[in-house]
DNA sequence: GCCAACGTTGGC
DNA sequence: GCCAACGTTGGC
């Protein structure tokens, strides 16, 4: 079992929208460095932080769960969708999504202020400057210093 | 294979 | 809205 932390704008698909929904396919993520997490490393119950990005108080918000393993999101050959990316040949995916399942909402938002005053999380991607990985893996330690914010 | 140009992310 | 960071693209 595996940590994650993945991060969502909540204007676009936030946790109340997860709440809501209950279980969402984890679409759009055109990075590699994060489709081969996805398509590589996820295993169905691996726990994951939401995180809330670009908004007033960037920071974790909840706790998810990965419901599949990676399959081919088809959103990247679909052209009538957001994410539709014309380089994706249909007959060799290039993306890759999971399912991701609501799990709970934290008490309170644990603002990305908070975690960078953690040492203990001196070295998640996340508070690095500039860091743009939208899937990160997350350490046990680092989980567990987390949750102990809240 | 280098690297400048460009687009996107995301904190502030 | 600004802009730094960084990934990707494409000319050479």
């Amino acid at each position: 079992m595996q940590y994650w932390l993945m991060k969502s704008e909540p204007d676009v698909f936030g946790i109340d929208d997860l709440q809501k929904v209950g279980i969402e396919p984890w679409d759009g993520v055109r990075n590699y460095q994060a489709r081969n997490m996805m398509r590589d490393q996820m295993q169905v119950g691996d726990q994951v932080f939401f995180y809330h990005s670009n908004c007033d108080v960037p920071g974790i918000v909840g706790v998810a769960e990965i419901a599949t393993q990676g399959y081919p999101d088809d959103t990247a050959v679909n052209p009538e969708a957001k994410y539709f990316d014309p380089k994706s040949d249909p007959n060799k995916p290039r993306w890759y999504r999971v399912d991701v399942k609501f799990g709970r909402k934290l008490k309170r938002t644990i603002s990305l202020r908070e975690l960078r005053e953690q040492t203990a999380l001196e070295n998640m991607p996340l508070v690095r400057k500039g860091c743009r990985l939208s899937v990160m893996p997350v350490t046990a330690d680092e989980w567990q210093a987390i949750l102990a914010l809240e």
